[in-house]
DNA sequence: GGCAGTTGTCGAATCGATTCGACCCAAGGT
DNA sequence: ACCTTGGGTCGAATCGATTCGACAACTGCC
């Protein structure tokens, strides 16, 4: 069933089919009358790639995610949600491209292939290859995450520097003077994952800023990885006596290890960070933290659709720094 | 860049070049050479619309999700990075679909305007009108979750009916008289969510044929849920020594609920239940249940890809009922 | 040497849409 | 009565690949 079915069921010329479709010309209320009933009949659609290739556009946005091995982290499911929710309300659909691994086949189908208009690029490094790749296409794209040289890239990412300044500042404005940083696990630093150098070099800087003695601990994104590391806080560390975490998978780890061992949480210790909303709601007490917003795949989706609409235009950058949402996992350092 | 160019440089006719790309004729050694050279140099690709045009397929398959207001339990997530995993195995790519809300343009987009060569839908109601729908297009698919009239329809499924029977006997054996089922929301059932109505089955089935005394228990799909799901138990049917729970993502607010409480597991309250590994895992004591395997995916995707080879064939389906891995968070029924 | 068979290459048709230029016809202006 | 204008429709070219039939060159055999 093609658009020849259609015109020759409606006595009129594919050409005229394709007016009433489009309404880049004008048809007579009759005979548009008259198509639409076959088409409506029918249940009639024009084909998707006929249109592709003679449009010279897909309507179609790649979105690159880690390799499965990887496990997701509860804030980068709700971004792939949020750009396949933003793109269905611009009449996109998107095309999903694991990268990593043995992958690359699948990453040049559909970049070389232009099977997409645009790209979003997912879990970005500090140095990555498919930045590079991609801008050699001239595709356009835009990234989750900046790499070390972010100038001629359009991208999106959370301010992990400042938000755990703004949360070391925190504990230091409640009278704590040990603090620790719970981050991403060291492997994620070895490859030159960003926001874990990005939240080690806030946490620095602010407590330098503010004189206190500060240690940064690896962890891995799991219950059992967040147990292991407030053990391992709590022996080589007892002196501390706030948290700051960017690792929201480790919390319910860390909640058990503490109960665990007796200690009150704001009272004992306090913790703040950065986590989607649903993990700070999740912890007890609740967590104060700055809440990863979910709208970042709209964001993102709509940065793509200007890029692709203006491709010549200087590259954007959004960088958001969400507001700390107190809550009652903060409180006055114990007095020694 | 297109295959006339490399043609052109290369010296031959586009035909040519199409032959050595698809290998479906002879072409001479120094030829064949010559052209993926150029190919090499220049990074080619073959435009993929009109590959799909004249081929007539897209070697692309859809996938149905649920739209992002319902947060996707851990086992989706993993059900969707598997299926990603294997298409890109087989060489084919993914092209997401939101459903429910306002998306239907979404799915006629990629249903009707043969974006793709089949579809896997995920989140089947009993009665699912996407299924009808996809029925009457006559475009090959697999459902994950099975339609309360299954037998014309190719799916795949976890036996949650045998599963939680086998947990409730597993609970009867170590003596166990009160046991519990914690349930999916009231809202899912009420939508006919099949795993929550077949759990239900499977519960009173075993409990029946045990003569235990049963208790079902809805729960909304979050820590908090789980918590005042727990507390809730706990007040009305003290004397529950067994629980047997599908609702994975309600396990870290069980798990405080009954800390809190001074309930010992398994001492004083055993626990058994279907969830994904992670999950399982992560509560403490670790979970007695059966494991939903990951690769649930793959099977999907080989099951659509025999689909689109053979249409013709009678509907395959295949109900998994992993073995439950015996963990640490059942023990006997304490003495009363 | 002529003929059948094989191998390698090419030209042209085709997939299903979009879009430009051309054409027809009716209305309106002079 | 003729010319212009513009609304409505059509025919044909086009996008970038695949594939079939045709053809040329070469081989081997009688």
């Amino acid at each position: 069933m093609n658009i020849a079915e259609i015109a020759r069921r409606a006595g009129v010329s594919r050409s005229t089919v394709s007016y009433v479709l489009s309404g880049k010309r004008a048809v007579s209320e009759q005979t548009r009358g008259r198509i639409q009933a076959v088409i409506n009949e029918l249940g009639y659609r024009p084909n998707a790639a006929a249109r592709a290739l003679k449009e010279g556009r897909t309507r179609t946005v790649g979105l690159v995610i880690p390799p499965a091995s990887l496990r997701l982290t509860d804030m980068q499911l709700g971004f792939v949600a949020s750009v396949v929710e933003a793109a269905a309300r611009a009449d996109l659909d998107v095309l999903l491209s694991p990268s990593g691994g043995d992958h690359d086949r699948s990453f040049e189908r559909v970049v070389l292939g232009q099977r997409v208009d645009g790209v979003i690029l997912m879990e970005i490094r500090l140095e990555d290859e498919r930045v590079t790749r991609l801008r050699r296409t001239g595709l356009p794209f835009v990234t989750i995450g900046h790499t070390a040289d972010p100038e001629g890239t359009c991208w999106i990412d959370v301010d992990y520097t400042t938000l755990v300044a703004r949360c070391v500042h925190h504990l230091a404005d409640l009278g704590h003077r040990r603090v620790a940083l719970i981050n991403r696990s060291t492997e994620l630093i070895a490859v030159g994952y960003g926001p874990a150098q990005r939240a080690l070099v806030g946490f620095t800087e602010a407590v330098t800023e503010r004189g206190l003695t500060g240690v940064g601990i690896c962890c891995g994104d799991d219950a059992a990885a967040g147990e292991a590391c407030i053990e391992q806080l709590l022996e080589e560390h007892a002196d501390v006596t706030g948290v700051v975490t960017i690792n929201e998978a480790a919390l319910p780890g860390m909640e058990r290890a503490l109960r665990r061992a007796g200690i009150a949480v704001p009272r004992d210790l306090s913790i703040a960070g950065v986590a989607a909303r649903h993990w700070a709601e999740g912890f007890r007490p609740e967590l104060t933290a700055a809440d990863v917003p979910t709208e970042m795949g709209t964001y993102a989706v709509d940065l793509l659709l200007e890029r692709i609409a203006t491709p010549d235009a200087p590259p954007k950058h959004l960088l958001l720094t969400p507001p700390i949402s107190l809550r009652a996992s903060t409180g006055p350092a114990p007095a020694r």
